[in-house]
DNA sequence: CTATATTATTTTGCATACAAACTAATTGGA
DNA sequence: TCCAATTAGTTTGTATGCAAAATAATATAG
């Protein structure tokens, strides 16, 4: 029985476990001048990108779970980056809005991919292309979970 | 200011958050056949490629954090599938080996790769073995944390 | 019009990920 | 030889990720 298979280093999955991980890790430190971690970075995208979303955009634009939707925007609320009411046609949505707090921090936060894409030396833009175009085709080809 | 660069989806790293999660959850109905955790699973491959490492080693091949190994091994003790003990030349290290069970369990874990494999479709070797050169390529170019 | 299905969100419980501080053992240099 | 680094692992505290069960509100079939 070959078991090649089941070597780390042929396994694409755990390159991608890996690499996330490392770049969550290369954002940290940036995201933590502005006082956020990656998943709430991500929300606060989704909601410079446009403005009053309910939860199920949010996690359709993020892919942030559910379940952890709800903790991580009670938190955004605490540092009053946003704003959280129930839609009133619709008392089972809720409305997520930035406050001006919110919305001034995207100054800021435009640093980010800017010093990030510094960093990233000899990584060509045409590499970058190509790997963006890869890894859509990858997910496309994987088959829906759910 | 143009703020194009903080769009989603025009962000590389979100790619990679999301395809991450999303194979992890992939392959977790099938871990979960055989009682394991992704980060479980890892630590069971870089054993039954070479058995008898201690956490160092194991730490540099999977990339699970250290604080997180602790636990995942107490885990995998409970579960029989791996023992500790401490080298007797260095005792700060914690020589991990498989025990028995644990490597009988490659077997089944072998068919892991191969169904998923079959799985993804219409992704072609070709594409697969670009995309993995490319992730080692951005790898090599993101500079090192620690 | 009403019972049922569906949708949006929350809650719970478990398993990491990780920084930071800490402990114990080993090493290296003065 | 002795003490200041260094190394290997652990602990603690915070923040997800996610399945599954629960809630509440709306939509829909009969």
């Amino acid at each position: 029985m070959n078991f090649d298979d089941l070597k780390l280093d042929n396994q694409l999955c755990h390159k991608f476990y890996v690499l996330s991980n490392r770049i969550t890790r290369r954002y940290r430190p940036l995201l933590k001048e502005i006082g956020l971690t990656y998943p709430q970075y991500l929300i606060l995208m989704a909601l410079w990108e446009k403005d009053q979303l309910n939860a199920c955009d949010v996690v359709c634009k993020t892919k942030i779970d559910p379940g952890s939707l709800t903790l991580i925007l009670d938190k955004l609320k605490k540092k009053d980056l946003i704003n959280l009411e129930s839609c009133s046609e619709d008392k089972r949505k809720k409305i997520i809005t930035l406050t001006e707090k919110g919305e001034e921090l995207k100054e800021r936060a435009i640093e980010i991919p800017r010093k990030l894409s510094c960093e990233l030396g000899d990584f060509s833009q045409e590499d970058f292309q190509k790997l963006s175009e890869l890894i859509d085709k990858f997910s496309c080809s994987l088959p829906q979970e759910k």
